[in-house]
DNA sequence: TTTCAAATGATAGTCATTCTCCTATAATAA
DNA sequence: TTATTATAGGAGAATGACTATCATTTGAAA
């Protein structure tokens, strides 16, 4: 991701550019793994040290009111976002905090059809989402 | 679900038996919709105006430690229990911070079945629950 | 350039949760 | 039933992720 592509969908939201935005959003984007707020400040404060945390949590929020980043669902008091805006599930390790994306088209449709024909009673869905807790075989990435 | 039931299950865990465990536990039951530590703690000051908010976070936790009760995902920095032990799903509100229950035995196995199918590479499933977020149609309850 | 609403930085404040340490008590043994 | 003791609870301080405040800076429109 370039930082112009970076730069327009900000302007697209009618965000003003600045270089803090720009560096937590690419943050976000290249960490990729769900960061909290204190990754993406220590991976930030390296290019740009004099960043402030109050900066970047009001960044944040601005970030997910304005859709460009999301927050993801944890049973921690530590909140981790995801610059991944497509439609996905998540893979939630049961020993560790890792979390992971997870793709799956043919789900996807699986699930939609699925409410289609059953819908809930007196709910109106927007969105469905996994969670897939378990454990991964391999420690990398 | 009776006091003795309560007792039984925390016997069953190996758990001592305490007032405030018992209040706890049968709080979370009664209150049913995924209560925070505060719903909590405001519902058992009543028969029970004694008890220490320590000690209902130290309840908690060992009540989810051994599978009595679980925590649930959310994104927020304020904690959600649940007693309800058997599979299920979640329906979070998108305007409030409400949460229900949402059980669907056919949608289960499809997943189940789903899942034994198309394995995740790398990844060992242990459960699977799904965050439907939407609007509820009725205020009630 | 000038202007100024909006953003940032520094720092104090909040509050859900955890920690510490002392006291009380449930469960077991005598 | 009483004594013993590991375990649990109570009180209050501490923690830490996040938010609020307000003075200063700055992006972008004019
Ligand atoms: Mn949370
Ligand atoms: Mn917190
Ligand atoms: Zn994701
Ligand atoms: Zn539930």
């Amino acid at each position: 991701m370039k930082i112009s592509e970076i730069r327009n969908k900000l302007i697209e939201k009618g965000l003003k550019v600045t270089p803090q935005r720009i560096a937590i959003l690419e943050a976000i984007i290249k960490l990729n793994n769900h960061p909290t707020a204190e990754n993406i400040i220590d991976y930030i404060r390296n290019n740009h040290p004099n960043i402030a945390t109050a900066t970047v949590y009001k960044v944040l929020d601005a970030l997910v009111v304005n859709e460009l980043i999301k927050k993801v669902k944890t049973e921690r008091d530590v909140m981790r976002y995801d610059a991944v805006m497509e439609n996905h599930h998540h893979l939630y390790c049961s020993e560790s905090n890792r979390i992971e994306d997870f793709f799956d088209k043919e789900l996807n449709e699986m699930i939609d059809k699925y409410f289609e024909n059953k819908k809930i009673p007196d709910f109106k869905i927007e969105d469905v989402k996994l969670q897939v807790i378990g454990k991964f075989l391999k420690d990398n990435e």
